[in-house]
DNA sequence: CAAGTAAATGCGTATATGCTCAAATAATAA
DNA sequence: TTATTATTTGAGCATATACGCATTTACTTG
């Protein structure tokens, strides 16, 4: 099948929209990040990410809504872990995106 | 230059974070979709879009902000344009990981 | 100049959400 | 059972922001 460039239909344009609103939270793409080098529990982020053990709990649950990352229970720890790796092909566009743009902006002054 | 993988800077972060919060609104996704057409009037967004003037207008500030999109005066009217053609790369991506996401989700009844 | 039109903005309100503290769960160990 | 530890959750507060209404600004035309 080749790649379909139709346009999103609205209910389609919100669930989208909602993907990118769970990724607009600096703390959610620090736990993210903290992520890429595997699974780990939710004191072990909440320690490396400066969050309350509360609030990082909080964005986790977030994450794991939106299918992004997965949840697995040992003990009395919770680990979480990616589960859609497309998050970094998405962070690398905007990188890129944004890097162009502040290259484009300095070129202004150039 | 090979693709880098580096880790982002809280800095960065907070910068993609800022880009994705700004794709994050459903109104804002239908302007940009809206656009996809070519450059449009306020006026004509409104109508198309069902928003009212005042609150079109906001968002395409939040989105010419965000670099997002171009705006042009010529008369009384603003046209705004897509600037940044990322934006769909983005789209497209998310759309294939919802829809995988809906596929795994559709094979655990299967 | 005044009138008319398109867009932007000030202001108030409603809602969403991030955050903290404290209490409740859940699992383990004594 | 009781105590301990990790996580979750309830409640309240503060802040951000989306929205509508009314007004102002910018521009064109008579």
């Amino acid at each position: 099948m080749p790649a379909k460039k139709a346009l999103l239909s609205d209910d389609a344009l919100q669930l989208v929209a909602r993907r990118f609103a769970v990724l607009g939270e600096p703390m959610r793409l620090r736990l993210l990040r903290a992520l890429i080098e595997g699974e780990k529990s939710v004191g072990a982020l909440a320690a490396e990410t400066e969050g309350t053990q509360a609030n990082v709990s909080r964005h986790l649950q977030t994450l794991a809504e939106a299918g992004l990352v997965g949840r697995r229970k040992e003990g009395l720890q919770v680990f979480y872990s990616i589960a859609d790796p497309s998050i970094f092909d998405l962070c690398e566009l905007v990188c890129g995106s944004l890097n162009q743009q502040t290259r484009a902006r300095a070129r202004i002054f150039a």
